[in-house]
DNA sequence: TTCTTTCTTGACTTTTTGGTCTTTTATGAC
DNA sequence: GTCATAAAAGACCAAAAAGTCAAGAAAGAA
């Protein structure tokens, strides 16, 4: 329903109604709508987080990016509203932002990223290139599946978007190593 | 506000007081406050659309995506927060469905981008691709801001994006000619 | 200045939503 | 089969938000 029609529109009425259950029993479970979401939102980055994961570790900073950002399109394919949840709104713009205030659920994404490169990094890599670094990741699915459809042939896809994340992982290795 | 906490999280009266006028004020303009949205909406995309309006006719397709790109990356920059009410929630996600239900206003820009592309497609774009174009060029500038800082010197923000554009380019052009 | 018309206001009513609590129903131990 | 304990239900209350309207202020014409 968040998906549908926006956490805000939805009432807890709605949810209740749709789960078929009692609103006493949805107390018994929740304390108001927001620990919802992020109960969602923890479900959603804990298994994105878990599709993150390299089956080899990576040879270089570029397989490793390269491997994120086939990652989280393959969530996106998989789970669009989920991920929309998560990137929805105005987190987008905070990412990019100084803004320090995301949340729990989404502080511990943006301390696996930086595990993801930090063995090809020279030094520690500052939180606000981390934070970068998840806004192309959360941008990128978009971009490719403006560019070719989910259903395409695989080798169709590969020469559509081969150049799109070529471009993307050079410009994220120029990022995180100045 | 809109942008600050959200459109469901504002309250009319939150409106009224930042405004300084009485409610009966409020409701004389507008019948309610998804009245407002669309005229706001309304007012981006025109000013969105101006934006795109290039100083001299492109002489290819490749330059016209190009000048597309360009221009709604420099809105942007510019407008952070009305690019993203526009594009937010499960606008990009409609955009990329087969979902015929965009409000009004946004057909208008949908139909615009259509012009910018005619001249130089063969028979007419179906909208289903124009729609895919729109979230391309959505997509595009969180991608573009997350490689470079809007604050960073013209020559280093062109070495960067500049493949990124080109790889979108030859993406958009392949879709729209195939 | 005075009268008419239009606009503005904010107190008031209504509707919606969040959150509570008692009653009822299910579960499981003995 | 009976009792104790836990879970579910939804009527209920309270707070907040939407929306209305009669009274007052401002503007303009004569």
């Amino acid at each position: 329903m968040f998906s549908e029609k926006g956490v805000d529109a939805t009432a807890i009425e709605d949810i209740t109604e749709r789960a078929d259950v009692g609103k006493g029993t949805f107390y018994r479970h929740f304390g108001n709508k927001e620990a919802v979401v992020v109960a969602l939102s923890e479900s959603a980055v804990s298994r994105l987080i878990d599709s993150t994961k390299p089956a080899k570790p990576p040879e270089s900073l570029e397989a490793a990016l390269e491997h994120l950002l086939n990652a989280h399109c393959a969530f996106y394919k998989e789970h669009a509203e989920e991920f929309l949840l998560l990137f929805q709104g105005r987190l987008l713009l905070k990412l990019q932002k100084e803004a320090a205030d995301v949340d729990p659920s989404f502080a511990g994404y943006l301390k696996e990223l930086g595990q993801h490169v930090a063995a090809f990094a020279p030094q520690p890599v500052p939180d606000a290139k981390i934070r970068r670094l998840a806004a192309a990741l959360a941008g990128y699915p978009f971009l490719h599946f403006a560019l070719v459809k989910p259903s395409a042939a695989a080798e169709e896809i590969e020469t559509v978007v081969q150049p799109l994340r070529r471009s993307i992982v050079a410009g994220l290795v120029a990022l995180l190593s100045r």
